[in-house]
RNA sequence: GCCCCCAUCGUCUAGUGGCCUAGGACACCACCCUUUCAAGGUGGCGGCACGGGUUCGAAUCCCGUUGGGGGUGCCA
């Protein structure tokens, strides 16, 4: 609650690469610090016995530089490491078991769990509380809740009332005397001065008992704030094992930072006005935890998809060409490198820009005029070459190729000539060529990249065509 | 089981007691445009979970029901 610069922070744990809740967590306390001048932590919690791998810690500034929350940027502090500061967690535990807070107990999993059935209970009973065991091996520090109520006032959803008879003697150091994450997040929050606590809402269940932790220390709490979380189609939160989570993989596959950041934003909330589509400028100055929803929103691709279209087709063109060029030189060509052309890329990437959601998509909207014996489609080849029209046009056209002036315009007219003449229409009678020269039944506009490829090219094609039948 | 949260078109949302005959976006459908496919344009389909209150008046406030979700570790 201070009045000083509101210091907020993100603390995600290194388990694996970086999470779209996690993103949008983290944009949300970015978003806020941006708008109030305060500062943004990045605190790696970094505690689980088994689970860290250092070069995640790497992957989540790499993944949030991507996002827009640069490491270098004035409102950015850290990253700090949960595990460097466990002396301190220690010493809060201790300090609460000097004054009264907490005591130790000898208890198993088992024996707990064999208690709380026969008395009918779930869940620790408080066993030990008057023991008066001292530190030793295998015991755990567990924090004695006080008899009463515990109000969280929470920004999004205004208080939220737990009795404290429902909250049982959770632990604060583990049997080998390691800091649990209750304990190690309040202790770093304290030390770190933070301010305000924006997480998912998955956390409200812990917050009273990290609220009576503060309390404990004498330490004014926090302001919270929980943000509903994301949900799967079935509605169920979010999860690396069944649901496409990784940033990392959204951004390989050509969803720009820009469209993923946005997205993100409307979930939960929507900017002002009838636009949802925004500029980051604009989302920091209308912002507020107070409007945002209180239920969870489904992560829904295809929207990130229509977003990142749109986010595509307004890219200046040649941005737009050097996004291409990325992709059409990464390990997703399905051609020898030596046979990209950018030049003929960035003749055709005007009808491309319009064509795909994400960028990835680009490979197969053009492979044809890098490949050198492109795949054919054999259900669209028959189907198109099934027209009686097909063969003596095609036929035709080719000929025609073999002396037209070689450009986009008169290689239409040639063909739409032969049309007239068979009473066939543009439509329909591009079928076949399209086959013969991309190997499908769709793609961007066809005599554009005929000229690209090239009068022999082209021919040679055609007659492969012809011949296949 | 227990604790907590939540509830507007299929989905994301606008809406903070009269402006609501409930607005927008994605998806879907139709038409226009058109060189296939897109893009663009126009139109359409479709919603306040239910039941009680409060009020002159309720999507908006209250209670209950139902339905969803989260949590319930010596994980974070």
């Amino acid at each position: 609650m201070s009045t000083a610069t509101p210091r907020y922070r993100f603390a995600p744990s290194p388990t694996g690469y970086f999470h779209v809740g996690g993103a949008r967590t983290a944009l949300y306390n970015w978003l806020l610090a941006l708008k109030n001048n305060g500062t943004f932590v990045l605190r790696i919690e970094d505690t689980d016995e088994s689970r860290n791998q250092p070069q995640w810690t790497q992957g989540i500034i790499d993944a949030l530089a991507w996002i827009g929350i640069d490491s270098n940027d004035p409102h950015f502090e850290g990253p700090y490491f949960q595990s460097t500061n466990a002396e301190a967690h220690v010493a809060a535990a201790h300090k609460l078991f000097a004054a009264g807070h907490a005591y130790y107990c000898d208890l198993t999993t088992e024996q707990i769990q064999e208690r709380a059935k026969a008395a009918g209970l779930n869940g620790y009973d408080g066993y030990s509380r008057d023991r008066g065991l001292a530190a030793g091996p295998g015991h755990v520090l567990r924090f004695k809740v006080p008899a009463g109520k515990t109000i969280v006032h929470d920004t999004v959803r205004g208080e939220v009332e737990f009795d404290n008879s429902t909250i049982e003697d959770f632990v604060l150091l583990r049997g080998n005397g390691t800091p649990v994450f209750l304990i190690a997040n309040v202790v770093d929050d304290m030390t770190m001065n933070i301010t305000h606590v924006v997480r998912a809402e998955e956390h409200l269940p812990n917050t009273p008992k990290q609220q009576m932790l503060w309390d404990a220390l004498g330490v004014t709490p926090p302001v919270w704030a929980h943000v509903p979380v994301l949900v799967n189609e079935q509605r169920k939160k979010l999860s690396k094992r069944r649901d496409k989570v990784a940033v990392e993989q959204y951004r390989e596959e050509g969803i720009l930072p820009e469209a993923m950041v946005n997205y993100l934003m409307t979930l939960g909330w929507a900017p002002i006005g009838d636009t949802e589509i925004v500029p980051w400028e604009q989302i920091v100055q209308e912002f507020s935890l107070e409007s945002v929803n209180h239920s969870p929103a489904f992560f829904d691709i295809k929207k990130l998809q229509a977003f990142n279209g749109e986010y595509i087709r307004k890219m200046p063109l040649a941005d737009f060409v050097v996004a291409a060029n990325n992709i059409l030189t990464s390990a997703a060509a399905t051609w020898p490198a030596e046979r990209y052309k950018p030049e003929v890329f960035a003749a055709m990437a005007p009808l491309v820009q319009t064509r795909v959601a994400v960028m990835a998509e680009v490979v197969d909207m053009v492979d044809f005029l890098f490949m050198a014996e492109p795949p054919i489609d054999d259900a669209a080849f028959t189907k198109a070459f099934s027209a009686d029209f097909a063969i003596p046009t095609l036929t035709q056209i080719a000929t025609a190729f073999e002396t037209i002036e070689w450009n986009a315009e008169s290689i239409k007219q040639a063909v739409e000539a032969v049309g007239t003449e068979h009473e066939v229409k543009l439509g329909k009678l591009q079928g076949p060529l399209r086959i013969a020269i991309t190997g499908r039944s769709v793609g961007p506009p066809l005599f554009e990249p005929i000229e690209l490829l090239g009068r022999d090219e082209s021919l040679r094609r055609i007659r492969a065509a012809l011949s296949r039948k």
